[in-house]
RNA sequence: GCCCAAGUGGCGGAAUGGUAGACGCAGGGGAUUCAAAAUCCCCCGGCUUCGGCCGUGCGAGUUCGAGUCUCGCCUUGGGCACCA
């Protein structure tokens, strides 16, 4: 007999879906089409585990969706523009763009082999001028219909290098190449008008049912909706442009118990102070440098700075209150000013204990628990806001309130003074898409010294970058934005007036490449964004699978360039939330191995560097010791990383996608390992030899009660392992598919009922290991691909039993069990459970003062 | 710092509020074999006076019943707007 070979299988199968065109997807009215996506990847160079693991996911959706009659389009793609690229060429010569594409080949090399249901017809790259072409017409429309605008921004400068740093190239508020501090810089940059669509983007998350809670929950928040009152605080002095400061608040409920004014360092009051005042100066230019990452400013020690400035209490006009400068506060969230009260909030009570500043409670708890208030030297008391508090200095005296109350009776009691007006305010800002940077889209505007900022033409599209014109090759040995200093690319004539001009030099930020190629892949080569028929059809991405890291920024950004798409005639008006369902996948981790240098200095090395000999891991080529250090994500630098490309060499394919689905929720980090991904192979290919034996079996009848049960079994598995499908639950569908394996080989059932029972086993397989159950639908005889099989249907009236076993707890602890009929009436099931030795020695004689009976589910007995 | 998750045997994990540990790995024992590989079978949370008792990160709570729900912690991971 054959054995499982799948070196051999793998290939052949892979011929003959392609053979079949059996992936190719065309658009077809008549059917019904699911429209499958993984998140695309980034050309890094090489595959890892990670990424098998979120294909695999995508394509036991998108063959599970084919066999049951969908018209499945499951493409794939490279989100090629970024950083690394840039880097690559800097660090060691050579183009981004030969770079790109090359680590795209490579990778592809590597993905083909796992026999992915993939349309490689659609595939396109980001950084193909194609695709960056329509992305320039896109903006463009953008522009016209007011969705992009120019503003100045702040951005991280590099003072050495003379060049713009992402947050991640920031390393201690340093240049990481350079090492020279960072300071912060204003440049004018183009921003997309996400803003305008916080309250459309957050009512929507409503209507995705099928998203996790967790991912709405996080975009929720990062929208962040808060209602509040906006004011101003009229200075005592004045000075040239101000004589008041506008602040925002959500609790103008604690104004009586205000106690500080604070503005931003990049507040245009501060920035007015600093021109005469050195102290001020200073103190934010030392705020300045800092990063511009919220991180950063948050966790950052709190520093504030007297400006001597007073502003009058807007409720007591003979109480002043002292303005200051603080690093915490963003220029960026509501009016770049608050005012503190320490009493109600830890960071503003931490800030007045600090430079000793007043603190004045409005609120405090209904019941004492003991704790001081925070004037008496206690912690902040701040309760959720739903909670009821007794107000102390409230505005409409001594009540009881809840927080919520409070603040809408403080908003109410202001506008009735004339003070301030209730707002609503979104913390979201708006995209900031302009980067200084040659490996990204170029975006597609001309300055001219007459006509201002002009569109380029349409039909003057692709904006391309240069390559080597003029035999000028890009020189990527100095840092800064080689499209700035090439000597010819930025000239050419003003599209308005036909002067001589000078092109943007600065590229897109690459979410926006990847806000839009899912709807790109309807129609890759439309001579349009997207073709209106096919996106039509296709849209919307039935099942989008991808990491939980893009939670906020991807997913938010995509719905906002779907909505932006549909004003402009891209999208049609379903396609506004562009993506119906939406899974995100844990990370693949592994052990670190490390020794030790002379110095102590941990060295890393690859899991295939060694081994386990009696009991204890060494390198394989020396013997010495290896520490194993705790598992993470996979990084090259860590060395932790397990190449695929050589696990399907030792083991196949399907090993691999088994593996990969079996170990661990879907959901979830996963730990990956060499014995796991053994055994798996074991596994298949016991699955192999079994099915084959039972393929030569004669096709007949056994004794009745055996086929029964081997039936039954089997259609419980077609029930649980769909089910399992359905809901990503990939893990536990496996787990089921190895005891009704396990119950196909010990089945004394005729060779009828087993070969009914192999074949659908090779089916519920197939999404997962499609090359093995190919072979296995051929060994036993069937017709056709198994590919083209329509998924099997569990039959209802197999999947109950007669009778149903009960377990019996005394207080809510197990005692005994019963078996009864399924249909048994509660009173019996009572009498019944009663009835049982274990439970009259439990009870002591005692009587049960109640009985719970769950029909089907459980007994117990409370006394 | 803020937002969102996760935490169950030696390990990965299973469990619509209803028998905690399915299934798999590792380990132990056995069968087969001249021997091995491969394969097959059995055992496998801790304690125990063998009656049971204790066990799902920690501490409270709700419930007839909590891994699951609520509150407060701890730890780990993800995100924090120029990493992709």
């Amino acid at each position: 007999m054959a054995r499982y070979a799948p070196a051999e299988i793998e290939p052949k199968w892979q011929a003959a879906w392609d053979e079949a065109g059996a992936f190719a997807a065309t658009a077809d009215p008549a059917r019904p089409k699911y429209y499958v996506l993984e998140m695309f990847p980034y050309p890094s160079g090489r595959i890892h585990i990670g990424h098998v693991r979120n294909y695999t996911m995508g394509d036991v959706v998108a063959r599970y969706k084919r066999a049951q009659g969908f018209n499945v389009l499951h493409p794939m793609g490279w989100d090629a523009f970024g950083m690394p690229a840039e880097n690559a060429a800097m660090a060691s010569g050579g183009h981004p763009k030969d770079w790109t594409y090359g680590n795209i080949a490579d990778m592809r090399g590597q993905m083909k082999p796992l026999g992915l249901s993939i349309d490689w017809s659609r595939e396109f790259a980001t950084c193909d001028p194609e695709y960056y072409g329509q992305q320039q017409a896109l903006f463009l429309d953008f522009l016209e219909k007011g969705l992009v605008y120019r503003k100045a921004a702040v951005v991280n400068w590099d003072p050495v290098d003379m060049t713009v740093l992402a947050n991640e190239q920031v390393i201690d508020g340093k240049g990481w190449r350079s090492g020279a501090a960072v300071e912060r810089r204003e440049l004018v940059q183009w921003f997309f008008r996400i803003s305008d669509y916080s309250e459309e983007l957050l009512e929507a998350l409503e209507t995705l049912d099928d998203w996790p809670a967790k991912v709405k929950t996080m975009q929720a928040n990062w929208i962040g909706k808060s209602r509040g009152l906006q004011f101003s605080f009229s200075l005592v002095d004045g000075i040239e442009g101000h004589d008041r400061v506008e602040v925002y608040t959500t609790r103008p409920d604690t104004l009586l118990g205000a106690s500080f004014v604070a503005v931003s360092p990049d507040h245009p009051l501060a920035r007015s102070l600093e021109r005469h005042d050195d102290g001020i100066a200073a103190f934010n230019a030392e705020c300045r440098r800092m990063g511009t990452s919220e991180e950063e400013l948050e966790t950052a020690e709190k520093k504030g700075h007297d400006t001597g400035l007073r502003v009058r209490h807007p409720f007591d006009t003979s109480w002043e209150l002292p303005v200051w400068i603080a690093n915490f506060i963003l220029m960026d969230y509501g009016t770049g000013a608050i005012f503190g009260c320490p009493a109600h909030d830890q960071r503003d009570l931490d800030f007045a204990r600090k430079y000793d500043l007043p603190v004045i409670s409005t609120f405090a708890p209904l019941e004492d628990d003991g704790q001081p208030l925070a004037e008496d030297g206690g912690p902040a008391f701040v309760p959720p806001k739903s909670e009821r508090v007794i107000y102390i200095r409230g505005f409409a005296g001594e009540t009881e309130q809840t927080g919520e109350e409070a603040v809408e009776a403080a908003i109410r009691f202001c506008e009735e003074n004339g003070v301030g007006r209730g707002v609503t305010k979104y913390r979201l800002r708006d995209w900031g898409l302009s980067r200084q940077r040659y490996w990204g889209c170029p975006i597609p505007v001309v300055h001219c010294d007459d006509c201002g900022v002009v569109p380029e033409k349409k039909e003057n599209l692709p904006v391309l970058l240069p390559y080597d014109e003029d035999g000028t090759p890009i020189d990527f040995s100095v840092p800064g934005n080689p499209l700035d200093r090439h000597p010819s690319w930025a000239h050419t004539d003003c599209p308005a007036c036909g002067k001589r001009a000078r092109r943007e030099t600065d590229t897109m930020d690459t979410f926006v490449d990847s806000s839009w190629y899912y709807a790109r892949f309807t129609a890759p080569h439309a001579e349009t964004p997207t073709d209106p028929e096919e996106a039509a059809y296709w849209m919307n991405v039935d099942q989008y699978i991808g990491g939980i890291e893009h939670a906020i920024l991807h997913l938010l950004y995509s719905r906002f360039f779907a909505r932006a798409m549909h004003i402009c005639g891209h999208l049609p008006e379903k396609s506004k939330e562009p993506f119906e369902a939406l899974f995100t996948q844990g990370m693949v981790t592994h052990a670190i191995y490390q020794t030790r240098d002379a110095e102590g200095r941990p060295v890393y090395h690859f899991p295939e560097e060694v081994e386990t000999r009696d009991g204890t891991t060494v390198l394989k080529e020396t013997g010495a010791p290896v520490e194993i250090v705790a598992s993470a994500k996979m990084s090259k630098s860590k060395k932790n990383v397990v190449d695929p490309v050589s696990i399907i060499a030792a083991f196949g394919a399907d090993t691999v996608r088994w593996f990969v689905l079996s170990d661990s929720p879907p959901e979830r980090d996963v730990e990956w390992t060499a014995s796991g991904a053994e055994a798996a192979h074991k596994h298949l290919a016991r699955v192999h030899r079994i099915v084959a034996e039972i393929a030569g079996l004669p096709d007949e009848a056994g004794q009745p009660e055996e086929d029964e049960a081997l039936l039954r079994e089997m259609h419980k598995t077609i029930h649980d392992v769909t089910q399992g499908v359905e809901s990503f639950g990939f893990n536990a569908a496996i787990a089921r598919l190895y005891a009704f394996t396990a119950t196909l080989s010990k089945s004394a059932a005729g060779g009828g009922a087993k070969r009914q029972a192999a074949a659908a086993l090779a089916q519920l397989m197939s999404p997962m290991t499609p090359h093995l159950s190919e072979e296995l639908w051929a060994l036993l005889g069937r017709e056709g691909l198994v590919i083209d099989a329509p998924w099997p249907e569990a039959d209802e009236t197999m999947l109950v039993e007669d009778t149903v076993t009960l377990p019996v707890q005394v207080n809510g602890k197990r005692r005994a069990e019963i078996t009864v009929p399924r249909d048994l009436g509660k009173e019996d099931v009572e009498k019944a459970a009663l009835a049982t030795d274990a439970v009259a020695k439990a009870l002591e004689g005692a009587a049960p003062r109640k009985v719970i009976v769950v029909p089907g589910r459980i007994v117990n007995v409370v006394v």
